[in-house]
Parts: C-alpha cells; sequence; structure tokens
RNA sequence: GCCCAGUUGGCGCAGUGGUAGCGCGUUCCCUUGACAUGGGAAAGGUCACAGGUUCAAAUCCUGUACUGGGCACCA
C-alpha cells in the first residue's frame, strides 16, 4: 500500500505487481461459480497454441478480454473467465520436428507412442509458461477451470461431437482433391490454405496427333502435371480447334494417347484455347474429369515427388523436374513458346510450402447443413460482428462453403476415432472393438475441437450446472485471421449440438504491428516481447498502451513510446494519490468523506465543475467499454484525469488545503478523495495494478472496507451531479487565467513575477469577486482590481471569454512584442468572428433551426466580437 | 474480377451535419512543497481529388486515384 512519506517518487511496479498477483490469487478473486440472481457474463479465451511463449499479440488479446471481466465484475455481473491451451496440431508438431531435427532424430525412428510421450511433456511446459503469462498480464482468469483441447475431458467432447456427425451423416469418408502439404504431408483444409502472387512462366506445349502430324498446343504453368493428363479440353465454340476434336494426341515423353474433348469451361483467349486436363492435380480440371467420365491420373505422390506415371521422370521432386522437362520439352522441340506470367500460387498456412492440390482418401464434414443455421442466427441478430464490417465476410464464407476436410495425416492430435476390419462396415468407438480392429490413423484437424471449445469447456457433452448456467457465452475475443477458422466453426457446432449460439458478440481486433506498420516477424527481427515490455514499463503501462489504440477492428502500429507514456500516466496517478494522501488527516474518520455529507450549498464552483465533469466521464468510460470500445474509454479517463482532476482542480484545492477553514478544507478533501476512488475503479478494468494498490490507500478515507477494488465494484452515484451552468462558468475561469498565462509565457514575464492586473468586460466582476481567488493564484497575479478609466499606459493586455486584463508592465517586457502579439490575435479572432458570422447567416435563413441553435450562435458570435473590440481598442491605444 | 476498410498537422491516430482534436515529436519558459516519468506557453492541417445533397460537409451520396485486407480466379 501506498505510504504517503516513505514512497519514492516515481511507482516502482514490479513489486506492487508481485504483491497484488499474491493477494488476488489467494482470495481467488477471479473465480466464478454459478450464483442465482446474477447475470452471468461468460468469456472462453481463444486458447493459445503450444508451441512456445505468448507474442504481443496474445497480450492485446487477452488485455481486452481481461478489460470486459473486470468492466462485468464491476458492474455487478458474474463474469467468468475460463482459460486453457490448444494443442495446435501441426504448428505444435512441427515446432516439435525441429527440436527432433536439431537433435538428430526424428518423429518416424522415434514411432508414434514416444513421440506422443514427447509431445506431451512439451506440452506440460509450454502450458505452464502461457498460463504464466496471462497471469503475469493481470488476467483475472478463472484459474479452477483450465481446459485444454486434449485432455480427457475435451477428448470426450470431439468424441461426442465425432459420433454425433457420424450419425446424422454430415462426416464421410471419400477420395477427394484435397490442399496438400507436401512438407507437413498431410492434407488441409481450404481454410488452411494461403495464397500469394507470384511471377513465374506459361509454357506452350505440343501434344503431337496421334499416328503423327501437328495435334495440339497446350498452355501450361506446371509442365511436370502433364503425366497426369487424361484430356485436352477445348471451348466447344472455337473453330481454331474444332478439327482436333474427337482425335487424340500423345502426352510427350510418354506418348500416353488422350482424348480432346469440348468443355465450355475452356476460355478462348487464355493461352492457346486448348487446356490440358489433369482431374488429380486441379480442382477446375478434376469437375471437367466428373463431367467427361476422365480417370484421375496421379503424377505426383504424397512426397511431392513424381510417380511412375512421369515414365522417365518418376522419383523426382516437383522443383528439380520442373526444371529438368522443361529443358527437354524445349531440347525436343515440344516446346513452342514460353512467356512470363503471374499466378497464385497456394502455400500452406503453417509452414508456407507450396500446396499441391492431391486426390487422396481424406474425412469430410459436410457444411451446407451445419451452415444454414449459422446463416440464420447471423441474419436474425442472434449473433452479431463488431465491428459490423466485418460480419460481410463472414456471411458470405457461409453461404459459399464447401465441405471441411477434417483429416490430418500427422500424429498430434485426437486420433478419429473410426475402425476398420477388412470388408466389415467402419465403426465409431473410442476403444478397440475387438481382435482385428484397427483405428484410422489419421488424426482431427485441431480447429475441430477448437470449434466445440465453447461447449467442452463447461463440461459438454454432460448436462452440467455450468453449462446450463455459462452457456451460451457472452463474448468471443479474437483476431480477423481466425474468423472462418475458428469463428464461424464455433457458430455451427453450437447451434448444431446445443441449437444456441455459442457467443452472441465477437469482437474482432486487429494485430499488433511494428511501428512502421509492417507485419512483426522473427525474420524481420521487428518482434516486441511483452515481456520486456513489461518488465520495463510495468503491467499497467502496456496494457494501457495497448488499450489506447485498440480501436474496434484496427491493427495497432505499436511504438515503444507509447507504452512511455502510458507509464508516465501510471506514474501521474501515482503522484496524484500521494498528494491527496498527503492532505488527509492520519486516521479517516469513522465513514470516511463521502459525497453526500456534503452541503450542496457551500459547494464552490470548482467542486461543482469538477463533480459535473466526474460524473459525466465515469458514464462516457462504462458505456464505451460496453460498446467494446476500450480506446475511447481510455481516452476519456486519460484526459480527465490529467486535464481536469490533475490541472485544474487539484490546483484549485490547494488553497483550501492549505487553509485554515476546516468546513472548505473538509469539502476539498471529500471531493478529491471520491473522485479519485471513482476515477480508480473505471481505470481498473485497464490498469488493475496500479489501481488496486493505490484503492487500497485511500478506500478507508473514501468510506469502503471492501477488500479489493475488484469487489468493491464501480462507484454509483446516487445523485445528479451534471451540472452545465458550473462547466460555463468554469470555462470561462479558465479562458480567464490562460490568457494571462499566455501573455506572461509569450512576453517572457518571469514566472516569479506576481503581476498587477485591471479587469474589465462582463465577466470582471465574477473574477474580481468569487472567482478572484482561483484567478490570481493560478494566474499568479498580485492585486486584482476593477479597470477604471480609459486605458493604462504601458500595459499589456489578455482578452479571454467575457474578460479583459490589463497588465501594467513598464519596464518588464518590450512593446513592439505585444503589440505584434495584439496583431496575431486579433487577425485570430477576425476569422472567428468570419466563421461566426457565416454560421448565423446560414441559420438564420434556413427554416428548421431551432431557436436554442440560433442562440448559441449568436453568443458565439457576440462573443467573438466582443474580443475583437478588445483587441482593437487595446492595440489603438498602443501604437 | 468482386467486396470491405483506410486516405485528417513531422509520425501514429481519434473525430458519423454546426468555428478541426489527441498522443509522440518540435520550439520557448520554468527544479514554485504531489509528480521533470512534471508544469506553462507556442508553432504546425484549405481533413486525397472531383462532383453532388444541405442554410451548413472531415462527417451524408456518387465517381476517381492511391494504400491495405478479404474472396474468387485463365490452365
Amino acid at each position: 500500500m501506498l505510504d504517503r512519506s516513505k514512497d519514492a517518487k516515481p511507482y516502482d511496479p514490479k513489486p506492487v505487481e508481485a504483491a497484488r498477483l499474491a493477494a488476488w490469487d489467494a482470495a481467488k478473486l477471479s473465480r466464478s461459480a454459478p450464483r442465482a440472481g446474477a447475470k452471468p457474463f461468460t468469456i472462453v479465451i481463444p486458447p493459445p497454441n503450444v508451441t512456445g511463449a505468448l507474442h504481443i499479440g496474445h497480450a492485446l488479446n487477452n488485455t481486452l478480454q481481461d478489460v470486459l471481466i473486470r468492466h462485468h465484475r464491476l458492474s455487478g455481473d458474474e463474469a467468468c473467465w475460463v482459460p486453457g491451451t490448444d494443442h495446435g496440431g501441426i504448428a505444435t508438431q512441427n515446432v516439435m520436428e525441429k527440436q527432433l531435427k536439431a537433435e538428430g532424430t526424428d518423429r518416424r525412428s522415434m514411432g508414434r507412442e514416444a513421440f506422443n510421450d514427447r509431445m506431451q511433456a512439451w506440452t506440460r511446459d509450454c502450458k505452464k509458461t502461457i498460463l504464466g503469462q496471462l497471469h503475469r498480464l493481470g488476467c483475472s482468469l478463472d484459474w479452477e477451470r483450465e481446459a485444454f483441447t486434449m485432455d480427457e475431458a475435451r477428448a470426450k467432447a470431439v468424441y461426442a461431437a465425432f459420433k454425433a456427425l457420424w450419425e446424422k451423416v454430415l462426416v464421410y469418408r471419400g477420395e477427394r482433391l484435397v490442399n496438400w502439404c507436401v512438407k507437413d504431408g498431410t492434407a488441409l483444409s481450404d481454410t488452411e490454405v494461403e495464397r500469394e502472387e507470384r511471377k513465374g512462366a506459361l509454357y506452350h506445349i505440343h501434344y503431337p496427333l496421334e499416328g503423327g502430324g501437328e495435334g495440339v498446343v497446350v498452355a501450361t504453368t506446371r509442365p511436370i502435371t502433364m503425366f497426369g493428363d487424361t484430356a485436352v479440353a477445348v471451348n466447344p465454340k472455337d473453330l481454331r480447334w474444332k478439327h482436333m476434336v474427337g482425335k487424340k494426341v500423345l502426352i510427350p515423353f510418354i506418348d500416353r494417347a488422350i482424348p480432346v474433348i469440348e468443355d465450355s469451361y475452356v476460355e478462348f483467349e487464355f493461352g492457346t484455347g486448348a487446356l490440358k486436363v489433369t482431374p488429380a492435380h486441379d480442382q477446375n480440371d478434376w469437375e471437367i474429369g466428373e463431367r467427361h467420365k476422365l480417370a484421375a491420373i496421379k503424377a505426383i505422390g504424397p512426397d511431392g515427388k513424381l510417380t511412375e506415371a512421369a515414365g522417365p521422370y518418376a522419383g523426382l521432386s516437383r522443383e528439380k523436374a520442373q526444371d529438368q522437362i522443361v529443358a527437354d520439352l524445349e531440347a525436343k522441340g515440344f516446346l513452342r513458346k514460353k512467356e512470363d506470367h503471374k499466378s497464385a500460387v497456394q502455400t500452406c498456412y503453417r509452414c508456407g510450402s507450396v500446396i499441391e492440390p492431391l486426390l487422396s482418401l481424406q474425412w469430410f464434414v459436410k457444411q451446407i447443413e451445419l451452415a444454414k443455421p449459422a446463416l440464420k442466427a447471423f441474419d436474425a441478430g442472434e449473433f452479431k460482428i463488431y465491428p459490423e464490417e466485418r460480419g460481410k465476410p463472414y456471411r458470405d464464407w457461409l453461404v459459399n462453403i464447401r465441405d471441411w476436410c477434417v483429416s490430418r495425416q500427422i500424429w498430434w492430435g485426437h486420433r478419429i476415432p473410426v475402425w476398420y476390419n477388412g470388408d466389415s462396415k467402419p465403426v465409431v468407438s473410442l476403444e478397440s472393438p475387438g481382435a482385428g480392429w484397427t483405428q484410422d490413423t489419421d488424426v482431427l484437424d485441431t480447429w475441430f475441437s477448437s470449434a466445440l471449445w465453447p461447449l467442452a469447456v463447461f463440461g459438454w457433452p454432460d448436462r452440467t450446472a455450468d453449462l446450463a448456467y455459462y452457456y451460451p457465452t457472452s463474448t468471443l475475443v479474437t483476431g480477423y485471421e481466425i474468423l472462418f477458422l475458428w469463428v464461424a466453426r464455433m457458430q455451427m457446432m453450437g447451434l448444431a449440438f446445443e441449437n444456441k449460439v455459442p457467443f452472441a458478440d465477437a469482437v474482432i481486433h486487429g494485430i499488433v504491428r511494428d511501428k512502421s506498420g509492417k507485419k512483426m516477424s522473427k525474420s524481420l527481427g521487428n518482434v516486441i516481447d511483452p515481456l520486456v515490455m513489461m518488465d520495463k514499463y510495468g503491467t499497467d503501462a502496456l496494457r494501457f498502451a495497448l488499450m489506447a489504440q485498440a480501436h474496434p477492428g484496427k491493427d495497432i502500429p505499436f511504438d515503444e513510446q507509447m507504452v512511455v507514456g502510458a507509464r508516465n500516466f501510471v506514474n501521474k496517478l501515482w503522484n496524484s494519490t500521494r498528494f491527496v494522501l498527503m492532505n488527509l488527516p492520519e486516521l479517516a474518520p469513522a465513514k470516511g468523506y463521502r459525497l453526500e455529507q456534503l452541503a450542496h450549498c457551500c459547494l464552490e464552483l470548482s467542486d461543482a465543475w469538477i463533480l459535473s465533469r466526474y460524473a459525466a466521464t465515469l458514464e462516457k468510460a462504462k458505456a464505451h467499454f460496453t460498446a467494446y470500445e476500450p480506446a475511447a474509454a481510455a481516452d476519456a479517463l486519460y484526459s480527465f484525469l490529467r486535464d481536469d482532476y490533475c490541472d485544474w482542480y487539484i490546483e484549485l484545492a490547494k488553497e483550501r488545503l492549505a487553509g485554515i477553514d476546516g468546513e472548505a478544507k473538509e469539502a476539498a478533501r471529500t471531493i478529491l478523495v471520491q473522485v479519485l476512488a471513482g476515477t480508480l475503479k473505471a481505470l481498473h478494468p485497464i490498469m488493475p495494478f496500479v489501481t488496486e494498490e493505490l484503492y487500497a490507500s485511500i478506500k478507508e478515507f473514501a468510506g469502503e472496507s471492501a477488500p479489493f477494488l475488484l469487489t468493491a465494484g464501480y462507484q454509483t452515484l446516487d445523485y445528479d451531479w451534471s451540472n452545465p451552468e458550473a462547466e460555463r462558468e468554469m470555462a470561462k475561469v479558465m479562458s480567464a487565467v490562460s490568457s494571462i498565462r499566455s501573455l506572461r509565457s509569450q512576453l517572457n514575464v518571469p514566472p516569479g513575477l506576481k503581476l498587477k492586473a485591471a479587469a474589465t468586460g462582463p465577466f470582471a466582476e465574477a473574477v474580481l469577486g468569487k472567482h478572484r481567488a482561483y484567478v490570481s493564484s493560478l494566474a499568479r497575479l498580485d492585486g486584482l482590481t476593477a479597470a477604471s478609466g480609459g486605458l493604462p499606459p504601458q500595459n499589456g493586455t489578455a482578452v479571454a471569454d467575457g474578460v479583459t486584463f490589463y497588465v501594467p508592465l513598464a519596464g518588464v517586457v518590450d512593446f513592439d512584442k505585444e503589440r505584434e502579439r495584439l496583431a496575431k490575435d486579433l487577425a485570430k479572432a477576425e476569422g472567428d468572428i468570419e466563421k461566426c458570422e457565416a454560421k448565423l447567416k446560414n441559420l438564420s435563413s434556413a427554416p428548421n433551426v431551432p431557436a436554442e441553435k440560433l442562440d448559441e450562435a449568436k453568443a458565439q458570435r457576440d462573443a467573438a466580437a466582443a474580443k475583437r473590440a478588445k483587441l482593437q481598442e487595446t492595440l489603438a491605444a498602443l501604437s
């Protein structure tokens, strides 16, 4: 707890964070259990893959969630945040394979069982690291609910889901063209494939006529697939090739004869107008093959090497074969033309290597039946995506959905629970059905188990009390890169198995980029480690920096300077609390300093003003948090604390705090304490550590006894402190003070020098009367009088809103400078008036303008005109 | 090719109809009893461009350009 006398002036986050975490853990503060009468607010974490440590993107993702969880806890909801990790399929297996390679071994020589043991051990370590990092980040996760996508309970859910789909005939096995990653040795789903444009060539190759003579020239980017060709197709309307239709041509080198067929898929303009058809290696060709009952010949094997079908080239790798074949085609005169060509290549989202479309036997989940309810729920508004514009691609994807390939030829994952026995019908079973049965060797796509996450973490398929209370969950927070991979699939599965959307809202955030907007990557060396940031500036600073820029759906260009700024803000908070404490008695009054004890009639302007601003800020912050706009909440709280509370209110309160008027002192103390306590609470979702620490040190003075800020809940105001009148009045005082400060600064009046000033104008009476102390102290005036008669000689003039000050400056300043300054102010005033006049003219000529607006515009114009008049007068007197 | 988003002071970003804001940076002044991780003052923008709607447009509409992203692709 902050000690007003001993503590260092700069805030030191390390010991505070450690102590707070220990206290929260001991109290199980983030634990949640079903509570009758309370509204649940539930989030399931997007489980990080157990591939290593968390990066800055995870820090963003999880801070966003923690902000929501803490916000809802403070609002009185039963907030529950479920932690967990994902086994991560291919990604994790790849990490392990790299390790093994470094050790000079590989998974095949270890065997499946030993490999899985090794993976389990790695997973244990990795989970510890990840959960430790989340803990350090301050995430108020319900640690007792920790789940893993491959633990026993989740395995049960996976099996139940697979079985249910099997029974509904929504999962099937079949030989289809799939995306094959040669490097990872597995099939991938369509969503796991990325595309990138690459420069390549388009080869025009001559396929001679069977029996000799000129045949057909086809154009292809991939000559190596020619050994899998089973036809050449031309457009039925293409007269150029009409004479070839029905004839047979020979594939170079292997001389296999294939027919020339007609298919309207073929474009006239592209290449030669003749398309080589390779059903086993191209989606479109596959479809042509279906239409014409063509055979599918595999020219490339799962290992990426050419098959026996490639005759002399069998056994060569894709890359080597391509070069070799092109060279040979050229040498033998088959290559008629080679032109530059850009084409989109498909790559594996995990390893980046080029995907090979390959015909193979895989498991698929039928999607249309599952997508329908998801589409319906989305269109009915039962499921919303924030920001809204992210919804459209989601919807489009569901509409154009294709079956989901769920089998993976890797070892790390949920083994497909299907058993085979010769020609017997395969059965679904967790255990072996008996002697002679062997289990499918493939595992399920890691996203299959992820899709069940919101169900599985609450015990589904069992009818648990948790499931009844927490499901459907409230909000899912994730990045846009897994909208289809994960979000859509959870919606489909949740609706399929529980007939309810798994979460009502999905908050889609951007990715954290580097300072210049580039994607962070190890190879670029621009990666930011969240732990390093926490060590350097404190966790609250990192969280605040991220939240201050977390505009819905937008990427964040991460500049360390932002964390420095946030650190400074945390420090400001720390020191303002120190200041408040220093001005409080040793012991708190029995009931603390409570707003309800304030005698409203005795409030000063600054009191009424800060309370009005305070009430508005709290409402704003809460509304922004609820609307998933943390940046707006952070901004509102930041400027309130800095600009209103510290720069004005504290400065104005100093007079009363130092004075001898007991009642006035108590009023100032009360407001200082209450406003600070309420602001700390409002900031708590973003900066849990420092706010908890500071709250602990003032809560007694605030008359509160809850053990933790989080359990105390948000400050509720039982009186409407909104006071537009006070805000307007205060704005004039600020204007008066600023005008003199500006004059002092621009004329280089020494800051220590107290000035005399004479005031005139409609607001002068207030400045000389009830606001005299404010203006005198903040503008450092000594003797403030009413201006009498004409302009005093040798004076500077400060023109404010409603009041003008004449400041005698004989011998203090250079009057040329003052003239210059005034001239500049005058020019600005002229501009203001022009704009005001224009607006007024518009408003008065328009038909439906409320009188209120018109009055406002008039007042603006009058104020500007008064200012101009004053400046002109003064300038004239000076020249 | 289709769709979406962005284009605002040196940099990064807010701002959904009424005289352009914030953070960082820059310049000047200030170690005054909370805080120099601070305070005060200041410079700096015809809000990408062209039309339109409106009394009034950074804001709404249309189009163009550029940037980023998604989807679909002609092999």
